[in-house]
DNA sequence: CAGTGAGCGAGCTTCCGCTTGACTT
């Protein structure tokens, strides 16, 4: 039996670490916290000095049991959680739970897993810090105590199911904000004016220093330069350099990767946990720029070798956020010589930008030489302006370049080709192009990240998670939304002759970005109205304040909840008692047709309009229609809503049936002898004709019959189809797998009746019921699939 | 998904931060 038990958080680490310390020592992982408050609503004695109930978690029964039997037989307990207030409550709770000894217990803390620093962290152990302790006991319960507090208030003022708390709530109101800001957005326009040049058979481009307000100011200013010269006036030339940015944090990664390959941030975090689980990248959870010493060195080694030496510049980054608390490294590869590895394309994808960021970070400066040229138009007072910029020396552009979240007009770095003072230009054109404002732009998940990481809301360990939450309670939808149509005018001087062109272009089209719903917005405006404080951007500042006096032993924990909860409580049970049912009902107009009103508003089915008043007489009963997916109460037109009541429409009558348009949850869809068909977004659902109906419903049959792989004499009901993850079987309603070496061809009922068999499904309503109750409790959900699954196996 | 929207009342939901798997119809 070893004589040293470490204690980490992460089994990978725990790999790590045992190689680096010998047979001494035994290192296991406690994967995370054991310990957390009791699920229920006595978890916190509020009236007792806001005691905490700690339990085991379920799931952490069987670790803590191995980890007790070896603390008993171990000489030395090494409590080697990260160096934070969260790693530090770890080390409490598994001193606490583990009933360790305080003689036979260390403390110690290393900020990256590297042979020096393990062995440096045993050799200056300490005691639990019991102040730190207090600040993450006072940061846990005050998120139990809103989190707990105001999520039943929604129940009752709003809907079931929603959920408020002090990192969600701030994350959903910032995307409200937003959608609203560009909503009110007021767009305006002037023009732009480019001039192009023939310069020795290579085209220059200036630019115009002023924009015109107003067409007629533009077209003066051309007629002004018709049968003008131009001449340089200056050359400029100005050197420049570039900085790479420095190594990845949770944060930054899950930036660059949403930007350079569209990852939402869980596949981006995901993909970063088989890296680091096999031992390629440090790890992937973390708010810190810092390199150890080691990977500087190496990384120096590795560009000196490979590009040269002016090519290395070791440098040392620190992070400028102050909620940081820097228990790991930055995100690098755990070696430099691993240029490529073995693993799925994402997997390389992932690697590859990781690696290319570390060893940028390391890199020597661009340096840039920025010519810029000023042209003067005889008889103009305004100038125009080329600018050029050649690199002189490309330093860590060799690797890697940062990407922006706003590249939609990338000006492109030009050369511009040799210039001398006084040389008149030869024109092609020069174009007056209206161009108009731009609110700022929706986030993405990634964004959405960035903004609460300014703000120091929420850690790297729940920024997915978070950002998951607020589109699982059906706060935000992610989505692609089709751009609007807008004219603008440009004006062009060419040969000596100004033209004038009505032109379309598309604008405000977006791509995976989050939008606000219904619910979301009235959940925001709910608690911005009645919980200030909480909405607040900067209540988590505020309170982190306050932990931080606690973790200076400057402040007792449970006097600041205290001092937090008295006039909180007091707001939430005179918001419980006295606020009114939050609907979002808008009076929008009068339906021409009848005279009645049209109200818009937030059901139990999710948003809807209606045409008339609630009514107890049947003939004057209201028309209902729900709005459609990215439609919001706040902003339908009248107009939009009379549209909606013009579904389902009868498109006509094909092989005796009637053939219905109609839009559903997923869509507009044709309904023709009880079958569905997707009408395909070419396709206006309003417009579409029974000629076109025809064609969809009979290409929908083709790929039927495609999908249809194998039927069974035995009963009709079972087939075997082709889905997304290959054949499966299909009785009715339900679905089965098929064990993955299965051929098709060779099946027969009687193996698909066993396979049936042994998952046997209750009746098919009990299963809807039963999904529905399972899908509210994930917990339970997982357990029950997996008896199931083992059931299959035997 | 498949055209619902009254009102009542049961019993359910919910937080943030540490960790990984399990597994997709």
């Amino acid at each position: 039996m070893s004589k040293n038990l470490v204690i980490v958080e992460s089994p990978a680490k725990a790999k790590t670490i045992e190689k680096f310390l010998g047979k001494d020592f035994t290192v296991k992982s406690c994967f995370g916290h054991i310990r957390d408050l009791a699920k229920g609503d006595d978890a916190i004695d509020v009236k007792g000095n806001f005691k905490p109930n700690y339990e085991v978690s379920d799931d952490k029964k069987a670790i803590v049991a191995e980890l007790k039997k070896l603390s008993k037989d171990a000489d030395l307990v090494w409590l080697a959680s990260d160096e934070d207030r969260e790693g530090e409550a770890i080390s409490w709770h598994l001193s606490e739970v583990l009933n360790l000894d305080e003689k036979k217990t260390r403390r110690i803390v290393f900020h990256e897993i590297t042979k020096p620093a393990i062995l440096k962290a045993i050799d200056n152990p300490r005691g639990i810090d019991k102040n730190l302790v207090d600040a993450q006991q006072a940061r846990r319960v005050l998120d139990r105590l809103v989190g707990f507090e105001l999520s039943p208030v929604l129940w009752k003022k709003v809907k079931g199911n929603l959920s408020a708390g002090r990192v969600q709530s701030v994350a959903v109101r910032l995307i409200v904000d937003r959608e609203r800001e560009i909503n009110n957005f007021n767009y305006s326009s002037a023009f732009r004016v480019i001039a192009r040049f023939n310069v020795g058979g290579k085209q220059m481009e200036a630019e115009l220093g002023k924009r015109f307000e107003t067409e007629a100011e533009a077209k003066a200013f051309l007629e002004k330069c018709v049968g003008a010269n131009f001449t340089i006036k200056n050359l400029e030339v100005k050197p420049s350099e570039k900085s790479p940015a420095p190594p990845f944090t949770t944060s930054t990664l899950q930036q660059e990767a949403s930007r350079k390959m569209g990852y939402g941030v869980s596949i981006t975090m995901s993909i970063a946990q088989k890296l680091y689980e096999n031992g390629l990248i440090t790890y992937m959870r973390t708010d810190s720029v810092n390199l150890s010493e080691l990977a500087i060195a190496s990384a120096q080694n590795y560009i000196s070798s490979n590009f040269g030496e002016k090519y290395s510049r070791p440098m040392r980054y620190t992070t400028k956020n102050d909620s940081a608390q820097e228990a790991h490294e930055a995100i690098r590869p755990t070696y430099f010589e691993n240029v490529e590895i073995e693993g799925t394309p994402q997997e390389k994808r992932l690697y590859d930008l990781i690696y290319k960021r570390a060893i940028a970070s390391q890199m020597a400066k661009a340096q840039i030489e920025k010519t810029i040229a000023t042209i003067a138009i005889d008889g103009v007072t305004e100038q125009l302006v080329a600018t050029g910029e050649v690199l002189k020396f490309d330093g860590f552009l060799k690797v890697y370049l940062e990407s922006t979240d706003d590249d939609q007009e990338d000006e492109g770095s030009k050369m511009l080709p040799p210039l001398a003072v006084g040389e008149q230009l030869v024109l092609n054109q020069i174009q007056a192009t209206e161009r108009f404002t731009r609110p700022a732009p929706r986030y993405t998940e990634a964004s959405l990240v960035k903004r609460l990481e300014e703000l120091g809301i929420g850690r790297p360990s729940t920024y997915a998670p978070t950002i998951s939450t607020i589109q699982k309670r059906g706060y935000v939808v992610k989505e692609d939304r089709e751009g609007k149509e807008r004219n603008f005018v440009q004006l062009t001087l060419e040969k000596q002759v100004i033209s004038r062109e009505d032109r379309t272009e598309k604008f405000a089209s977006e791509k995976s970005k989050l939008f606000p719903s219904d619910i979301g917005m009235i959940v925001t405006d709910f608690l911005s109205k009645h919980f200030e404080q909480i909405m607040d951007f900067n209540f988590t500042a505020s309170v982190e304040e306050e932990f931080d006096k606690i973790a200076r032993g400057q402040l007792v924990w449970n006097k600041m909840i205290e001092k937090f909860y008295g006039p909180f409580h007091a707001t939430v049970t005179n918001t419980s008692e006295n606020a009114e049912r939050q609907n979002a009902e808008r009076t929008i107009g009068i339906d021409p047709e009848t005279g009645k009103t049209v109200y818009v508003k937030v059901g139990r089915y999710g948003p809807f309009a209606q045409i008339g008043d609630n009514s107890d007489d049947e003939a004057l009963k209201p028309k209902y229609a729900s709005l459609r997916a990215g439609q919001l109460t706040e902003t339908i037109t009248l107009e939009e809503a009379l549209d909606l009541f013009k579904l389902p429409r009868v498109v006509g009558n094909f092989e005796g049936k009637d053939i219905k348009a109609a839009i559903g949850r997923f869509g507009p869809y044709l309904m023709h002898d009880s079958k569905f068909i997707s009408i395909p977004k070419t396709d206006d659902v309003f417009a579409i004709e029974f000629d076109r109906a025809v064609e969809l419903i009979e290409g929908k049959r083709i790929s039927d019959a495609n999908k249809l792989l194998k039927t069974f004499e035995e009963d009709a009901e079972v087939k075997i189809l082709n889905g997304r993850w290959g054949p499966y079987i299909a009785k009715g309603r339900d679905n089965y797998r098929l064990p993955k070496t299965t051929k098709v061809e060779e099946l027969t009922y009687e193996v698909v009746a066993k396979i049936i068999e042994a998952e046997a499904k209750p009746a098919s309503k009990k299963t809807a019921a039963k999904k529905v109750v399972a899908a509210k409790t994930p917990a339970k959900k997982t357990a029950a699939k997996k008896t199931a699954a083992k059931k299959v196996k035997k």
